[in-house]
DNA sequence: AACATCGTGGAGGTCAAGATCGGCGTGCAG
DNA sequence: CTGCACGCCGATCTTGACCTCCACGATGTT
């Protein structure tokens, strides 16, 4: 018995059936559906170019046919994932003209995206290759971009330095990205809404006083 | 003659002296200091044990005599550095009454921790080896261990809920670690103390107005 | 001063993983 | 029926990094 039966190789993971044929850009799809449900279970290193083969139900030369290399495949993937969470992030400030809203919307769409079942968002904000330097910058990219469009609302309304607002948009999404991960990773003993209101209510209260507010 | 003077490690090219023999423990912390350099400048994975024994000015069996693997040597890394943030914070936290100053002095922990000149928050909030669940556990438990202890000064203040606390308070411990490292990485556009006071005071009008406020 | 001891150094083994080359089966035009 | 093209697979190569074996020199003792 040497294979045939369909069982699991490693994981939990079980490869698709082996032996469908299928036209070039259909296969593509399939191959970038399988790394990624690798790569998020296993992170770039730990992933081996078989384990998204025999996922995918074909063998690595096909997967070396239809990409140059490991890293190429993981760029493909990261860039898709940056862009959508960017420009969910851009259309959810672009959603309204009350900063509260803006606020809440925000914070929803973070919450979203690490809820989101193809857990894409590891790759963003988890990734285990970052001495890559175009993965470094795919992934900075993604706070420094949010919170630039963010740091414009906040320099518009409040009249604060360039730096400082800034520095109060990234922490912002700070606050949104590591709190909705430990939100996941806690099981979802609070709803998703409910959660993101939370911390959108604590972001609001701690920006929305600033412009005429003095210390103390 | 063993001059200790650790001068501005960029990239790594700097090379102890060689032939330089001393006892085992001062050998094993000059070990461990050249291999967090390597670690901080590199990774872990691009990181190399000749590297490290090189940079050290020693060869790779000693570093094998003193350490049975790069992943010990690692891990030994990770969790000094993981112990001073949680122990800072701590001392943070009980340093005073006051929970506006709680918050700032939590803020500027975060801020020296990662301003700090080794850079060995690098390998807790850029670790490349989150695939390591070892690795995974550490990393993890200084942003739950930090939380929990922030937690409890909000439940016990507003009567929140548990999970909600702890929430927020994950939600604090994200702001501070990210903005503080984008701090670092703009390149000291706004001064340390600066940077922190700004972030505590967001923080702070944050939290300050949830239900059951104790003022004095 | 000579010898034994121990730490040090360079060269090599092993193995995992990324990347690749000749054969096989299927569908179609002539 | 037959040759052709295309997609696919088993088996292999190579690189690179972690991890040890034989010489050499410094140190403490008699």
């Amino acid at each position: 018995m040497t294979a045939g039966s369909t069982d699991t190789t490693s994981d939990g993971v079980n490869p698709r059936p082996r032996g469908g044929r299928m036209p070039r850009r259909e296969r593509r799809v399939q191959l970038l559906e399988s790394a990624l449900e690798v790569f998020v279970a296993q992170g770039y290193h730990a992933a081996a170019m078989d384990d998204i083969a025999d996922r995918a139900g074909v063998s690595k030369p096909v997967l070396y046919q239809h990409f140059p290399g490991k890293l190429d495949l993981y760029l493909a993937l990261l860039d898709t994932s940056c862009d959508l969470i960017i420009d969910n992030c851009r259309e959810a400030l672009a959603s309204t003209n009350d900063n509260r809203d803006r606020v809440t919307a925000t914070m929803k769409v973070f919450y979203s995206y690490v809820a989101s079942e193809e857990g894409a968002f590891r790759l963003v904000f988890e990734s285990d290759l970052t001495s890559e330097p175009d993965v470094r910058e795919r992934v900075d990219r993604v706070t420094t971009e949010c919170a630039s469009m963010i740091a414009d609302v906040i320099r518009t309304d409040t009249g604060l330095p360039d730096e400082a607002s800034e520095l109060l948009a990234v922490s912002l999404v700070g606050m949104a990205q590591v709190s909705a991960r430990f939100w996941l990773a806690g099981g979802g003993q609070i709803a998703q809404d409910d959660a993101a209101d939370l911390i959108a209510g604590l972001a609001w209260r701690g920006i929305r006083g600033y412009p005429m507010t003095d210390d103390h």
